[in-house]
DNA sequence: ATAAATCCTGTAGTTACTACGGATTCAAGA
DNA sequence: TCTTGAATCCGTAGTAACTACAGGATTTAT
């Protein structure tokens, strides 16, 4: 599964980044990770800097960006990126998480609402049900 | 756009839910919206009842629920749900966006520290970057 | 040496839309 | 009332970001 120079197969790096077999060849179709080397009869070898390469894609995509954004990502690091480029991209992502936490804040307050109005019988009918369609937002 | 029974044309809908034409017509192709009326040339036609439902799924489609959670959210309304089978289902919704919220939370503050790592000169190099490649989580 | 595990390529399916194209239908002005 | 121009119809195909086969080759462990 390793090699003298650390190099790991397909299955080894899906291990060490919890990325799945199909997505890191999806990856490398989509370009954004490069074609690694090959063993004899074909199969893939990925070297250190190809492991970071995944991880750091891997992050990324936990964070959120979509893979135009970690694309350009890469490139700053890979060609001459300076830092109010990446500031703008990060501060971005940060102000589109946080409207999602709010509204999902809101959300919460609802669904509590809704729950404290179940009287909670074998009924055929609850007030929850009714404030469902009359949430002011 | 209006008749005097408030129905809407799906391009009235559209603007007042802010939803696309074409999502509309897949959400009733989805059955998440029930086929509507039609006036005599087959134009669709949204009562205030639909415009509601509208708007509820859009709220929680904004909110990152999936078309199936959306749909279960309405199987409430629509079957004849006891009032402890619809107070099972708003807890676990509730559990949902708990957790979501909190999984936010998490992105938020490594989103934090990515930016507060930018010098956010033209410098060609950024900490923010090196911080994707080499953080913990 | 052989069986089990892994990997290969390529295609098709998934979710939740979005964008066309060519044919109606509707609404508003002359 | 007639005539446009905007809106709507339906069906198909494309998008992002995967995921799941199928059927065969290669690698590894016993």
């Amino acid at each position: 599964m390793t090699n003298k120079c650390d190099s790991v197969s397909i299955g080894g790096l899906s291990k060490l980044t919890g990325c799945n077999i199909e997505t890191i060849r999806y990856y490398e179709k989509a370009s954004l990770m490069p074609a690694p080397a090959r063993t004899e009869g074909g199969h893939r070898l990925y070297s250190k800097t190809l492991q970071r390469r995944l991880t750091f894609i891997c992050k990324a995509r936990r964070l959120g960006f979509t893979l135009q954004e970690v694309r350009s990502l890469l490139e700053m690091t890979d060609g001459g990126y300076s830092c109010d480029e990446v500031k703008q991209v990060v501060l971005n992502q940060l102000s589109v998480v946080r409207s999602k936490i709010e509204e999902l804040a809101r959300l919460e307050s609802n669904l509590e609402t809704m729950a404290s109005q179940c009287s909670g019988g074998g009924l055929p009918h609850c007030a929850a049900v009714d404030s469902l369609f009359n949430m002011t937002d």
